[in-house]
DNA sequence: AGGTTACTTCTATAGACAGCATGTC
DNA sequence: CTATAGAAGTAACCT
């Protein structure tokens, strides 16, 4: 069957699927179309990575909006997101319009409902959900890819409640769902009420083997000498040996995934070893370059490692990495440059790096929870293995695995090579998961009663896996009797309603729990700073229906610009040592018996979002006990909430986690540079950054918790969100609001006594440039973007003072004029 | 003494979605 | 608790 045959498509189509080189579709595909996909059949396609899923996906959506409709894709990653859009966007000269909306990439809803396919991670399809985007009824085709995440035990739910609920908004929707292979396609299948292509074929064939001795065997029967020589090891010989192999002229690139960050890197640097002696002189340079763009791109240790590595044409790959240095690395991994990535998990589910050889290094992984080193699923171990063979590259991929001993590779066929992947079991009767989709399906109207409650669920996968629904009952009333408690629904009779409270916890996306010890802890704040505030949120807690607190309302609304003194820090006198701001800190909420209302110190707040569950926390090392220990007692005035005791084990704990996490927060918001932070939390780039902007959302959340609850506390919120958005002092807030002047410009500008946009405005030209260490292109641009009259930097002269002071308080590696501390953009 | 090697002990453990308002599509 | 690799530390050995 070929693109031509199909009659469903948009005009011009079929013509340029031909075009592309899709002369006849790979079997997977013919069967999908002979199961309806390009006629609006829903259709679930369990078959190998690589295999054209994304065509199948592509006639679907293409043939639905062919018919007047609207298709949404579905994500797991936003990584994802922008690489289908990429993707999806060269049908836009056939008319179709593709919009994405994740998290960080925000499209306004009218926007939106003009596009024909629009790409989303599925938590902003909830969401988009919950917050009644009115386009969500006129789909009438939804790709889910990688459906098999519904596993999952954090965000599974999440895509099998959204799957529901566009299902009940629409009961013609085709769903077209893309998985891996697994145990159970067919169940899904019968949730979905969708036909099912299964299939193993490939269009490049996989050679599956383990390593052993000095050979690698193989499941067709058959062995590839790899010898291990002189103290070399297994990795670095099978990466060898991919290189030194030309196929058609191509050198083989080699994935090694390993279990953790440190081994990555290390393995990395030794890997290193083997690709810089298999370089030529075109290659070297151009890696040069590309390890300079690394640097410039952050400049902490990991940095450093990674672009000595690059350097020699090896990369390790993980989540600590910045967003543009992991996609710098997925890139040139792309291109055939660095011809070698050790990674953990995070590539086996991210955006596309096929390689010749996969080498899946350790196939255990330490679990907390259990206590000890667990083997990865099968299903997790296929991932990998799917990166093998690169398409129009290779002739074939190879996956290995490695083995000291017979036994292990033994264990290694018969668990990985031979075994088939596991089942796909829902995870969505867990409290966790459940406490917020009961919230959220109450809140949007989905159902109204106990009962309308349980039927809504009996649409998910978790329903029709398991024939007795008793556990899932007896889970949803305990989540019901939590969620009532915390009065985020209330319950009369049979019927459900949500608070107002409870609307905002749903439409803000917050995990219930994490807003019950928000609003907790903010009322603890008030209370023990304000009495008034404190009868006031006592009153607000005890009868919310009659429900109107006595505090004033137009300090919410107030400018943040007016609380400016409630940090009073005295002008420019600034340490980059987070101690001196630890001392203020504690001295102003000391303070704050004043008129200014209760004042809740910057890390107190970061303390207080840092333990929800919604944010990660960072593990406490050996020796991180006795540090936070000793910070808990001097600065445990600041804390929100009342603290757990040095003897309840686990909750001390976790309550010393947070203080980590809040430090690191607190560090960002004082101006410490990234390297700093990265050394003293143990962190990459990408850790900050990720702990950043969940902080940031979660103050934005808290913000509006406090705002809806009356509570004195707007003003103290903002600003703390506000500085560990931009990662200033309180008196930088002004300046950073000019488009590229980041935290470290606005220092600059700040010292050379630019305070305030209205004084950039006035400012002498001569001292702007200075400040902007002589850059004239730089100076222009920020001055055009304070809107001042006469940007032109022609003719103007370096003020030598306002350089020095500049230069002196700060580092290099900011010339690349964004003035910003750059993490990366999604891009 | 200085350096290398072989062995023991210690230490640490993957990932990453979301609000809102703006401005990067 | 059921692991493993690397780093750091230490002992043994050599020139």
């Amino acid at each position: 069957m070929r693109p031509s045959d199909l009659s469903t498509l948009p005009d011009g189509v079929p013509e340029a699927l031909e075009a592309e080189g899709i002369e006849e579709f790979y079997p997977p595909q013919t069967a999908a179309v002979e199961a309806g996909v390009a006629d609006g059949e829903s259709v679930v396609a369990s078959v190998p990575t690589a295999s054209g899923k994304t065509l199948i996906a592509e006639l679907a959506m293409l043939s639905s909006v062919a018919r007047g409709g609207k298709a949404l894709y579905i994500v797991p990653l936003r990584a994802l997101a922008s690489e289908k859009k990429t993707e999806f966007e060269r049908w836009e000269r056939f008319g179709i319009d593709v919009g994405v909306s994740t998290g960080n990439y925000q499209s306004d809803g009218e926007w939106l409902a003009s596009r024909d396919i629009i790409v989303a991670t599925s938590e902003k399809v909830d969401s988009l959900i919950r917050n009644g985007a009115p386009w969500v009824n006129d789909l009438t085709c939804v790709v889910a890819d990688e459906v098999h995440l519904v596993d999952d035990g954090g965000r599974g739910p999440t895509l099998e409640v959204t799957l529901a609920k566009l299902r009940k908004i629409n009961r013609d929707l085709q769903v077209v769902a893309l998985s891996a292979t697994v145990g159970n396609a067919d169940e899904v299948a019968d949730w979905l009420d969708a036909a099912l292509v299964e299939s193993d074929w490939r269009p490049i064939e996989l050679k599956m083997g383990v390593h052993y001795g000095n050979a690698v065997n193989f499941d067709d029967g058959s062995q590839r000498e790899v010898p291990v020589g002189n103290g070399q090891k297994q990795t670095a010989a099978l990466v060898a040996d991919a290189l030194d192999e030309e196929v058609d002229g191509q050198r083989g690139s080699s994935l090694v995934f390993v279990s953790s960050r440190r081994n990555a890197e290390s393995a990395a640097r030794r890997l290193a070893g083997v690709t810089e002696s298999r370089l030529d002189p075109d290659e070297q340079a151009a890696l040069e370059e590309l390890a300079a763009d690394i640097r410039d791109d952050s400049d902490t240790d990991t940095s450093e490692d990674l672009a000595d590595c690059v350097r020699d044409g090896a990369a390790f790959h993980h989540a600590g990495l910045s967003a543009t240095q992991r996609s710098l690395v997925e890139d040139a991994f792309r291109d055939r440059l660095v011809k070698c990535i050790c990674a953990t998990p995070t590539l086996a589910a991210g955006v596309n790096t096929p390689a010749r050889r996969v080498v899946v290094r350790d196939w255990k992984r330490y679990d907390g929870e259990f206590g000890g080193m667990q083997p990865l699923d099968t299903l997790e171990v296929h991932q990998m293995m799917g990166r093998a063979g690169r398409p129009g590259l290779d002739p074939y991929g190879e996956a290995l695995l490695l083995a000291t001993d017979r036994d292990t590779m033994d264990e290694l066929f018969e668990r990985y090579v031979w075994a088939e992947p596991e089942d796909v079991r829902s995870k969505l009767a867990a409290e966790p998961a459940l406490r917020t989709h009961v919230l959220a399906t109450v809140a949007s109207g989905f159902a109204t009663t106990r009962d309308g409650l349980l039927e809504f669920l009996d649409r998910t996968l978790y329903a029709s896996q398991t024939g007795d629904d008793s556990r899932l009952a007896a889970v949803t009333d305990r989540v019901l009797e939590y969620l009532e408690a915390n009065e985020f629904l209330e319950r009369d009779d049979g019927s459900l309603t949500a608070t107002g409270i409870g609307h905002t916890v749903s439409r803000l996306y917050l995990d219930p729990m994490s807003a019950a010890e928000i609003i907790d802890g903010l009322r603890e704040g008030v209370e023990s700073d304000d009495d008034d505030a404190a009868a006031a949120a006592t009153a607000n807690r005890r009868s919310r229906a009659a429900g109107d607190a006595e505090v004033p309302e137009d300090i919410a609304d107030a400018d943040f610009v007016t609380g400016n003194d409630l940090l009073d820090d005295g002008g420019g006198e600034r340490t980059d040592d987070a101690g001196g701001d630890a001392e203020e800190a504690v001295e102003s909420a000391a303070a704050a018996d004043g008129d200014d209302g209760p004042t809740l110190s910057p890390l107190g707040l970061y303390h207080l979002v840092a333990r929800t569950p919604d944010m990660y926390q960072l593990y406490l090392k050996s020796g991180d006990r006795a540090t936070y220990e000793e910070q808990f007692y001097e600065r445990e005035a600041e804390f929100l909430g009342h603290a757990p005791s040095e003897f309840e084990d686990v909750a001390f704990e976790d309550w010393l986690a947070a203080l980590k996490t809040a430090r690191l927060l607190e560090d960002w918001a004082s101006e410490l540079d990234e390297d700093t932070i990265a050394e003293r939390y143990g962190v990459g780039p990408g850790d900050i950054r990720g702990k950043v902007d969940t902080a940031e959302w979660l103050l934005g959340a808290t913000e509006q918790l406090a705002n809806e609850l009356d509570l004195d506390v707007v003003l103290d919120v903002r600003e703390a969100r506000k500085r560990v958005e931009d990662g200033v002092h309180e008196e930088l807030l002004d300046l950073v609001g000019v488009r590229g002047v980041g935290r470290k410009r606005a220092r600059r500008l700040f010292e050379a006594g630019i305070e305030t946009r209205a004084e950039l405005r006035e400012a002498d030209k001569s001292v702007v440039l200075g400040a902007l260490r002589g850059r004239e292109q730089t100076a222009e641009n920020v001055l055009k973007a304070v809107g001042r009259q006469d940007p032109s930097m022609e003719g103007v002269e370096t003020d030598a003072s306002a350089s020095a002071a500049a230069t002196a308080g700060s580092e290099s590696g900011d010339d690349d004029g964004s003035g910003q501390a750059t993490f990366g953009d999604f891009s």
